[in-house]
DNA sequence: AAGGTGCCCAACCGCGTCCTT
DNA sequence: AAAGGACGCGGTTGGGCACCT
């Protein structure tokens, strides 16, 4: 199937084949990331500049972690939603290997409805208190944060501020009061480490 | 075996923001 | 300062698969 798309040529739309992964794969190995319109017209695919770059983030990208989320991922991403919203991006930055798509969709999926039982199983719980409704950060806020990360010279944008230590207790603006949101587990693969979010929510407090 | 249904997830779309000229 | 292109994000769609009848 192909459409005229991105207002050039008719472009090819749907599943990636193998051919095309190795295609998009080996050009992107050698000449970087960036320049996505660039790229899709340089290698040969017929696919939009948007297609190839959610294709290569989504999939191609070294360290893609597939497969099943953990019981610690998936208490990570419970939390993280809770003080986030949906800020994919955000909640994928703090699982290594995860992709914001696939955290996004693994939420709709799965959690979306554990959330929502959990809330009607535990009416006085935090859960119960609309958290998931509304992110707790502005657009202006994150912009101001480098939500988008640091452009290095190569064109590969990280994320610093995430990766900043902070103390270990959440911070709930709505209620006013520190919750002990820290989770130790026994492998120390994953701590939940939320406060980075208020020390850069809320630089000035 | 065949058709229907629901779920999962890869991919697309629209929009906002950033960057360059 | 304004315009246009590039990029990133979140919401939505639809194809493929598994399960059920």
């Amino acid at each position: 199937m192909e459409q005229k798309t991105e207002g050039k040529s008719y472009m090819k739309r749907g599943l990636w084949k193998p051919e095309e992964d190795m295609i998009l794969k080996s050009y992107v190995e050698t000449h970087g990331e960036g320049n996505w319109a660039d790229i899709s017209r340089r290698s040969g695919l017929k696919r939009g500049g948007k297609s190839c770059r959610l294709r290569w983030k989504n999939y191609l990208r070294p360290n893609i972690k597939r497969g099943s989320m953990s019981p610690q991922e998936q208490d990570l991403i419970i939390r993280m939603h809770k003080l986030l919203g949906n800020r994919w991006s955000l909640i994928a930055g703090r699982l290594p290997g995860r992709t914001d798509n696939e955290v996004k969709n693994y939420w709709n999926t799965h959690l979306n409805k554990k959330s929502s039982s959990r809330k009607q199983n535990a009416p006085e719980s935090i859960g119960a208190t609309n958290f998931t409704d509304k992110p707790l950060m502005s657009t202006e806020v994150r912009r101001s944060h480098g939500e988008e990360g640091e452009r290095e010279g190569n064109g590969i944008v990280r994320n610093t501020w995430m990766e900043e230590e902070t103390n270990s207790f959440d911070y709930d603006v709505r209620i006013g009061s520190p919750l002990p949101l820290i989770s130790h587990y026994p492998d120390n693969t994953l701590v939940f480490d939320p406060c980075f979010a208020f020390t850069d929510f809320f630089p000035l407090l």
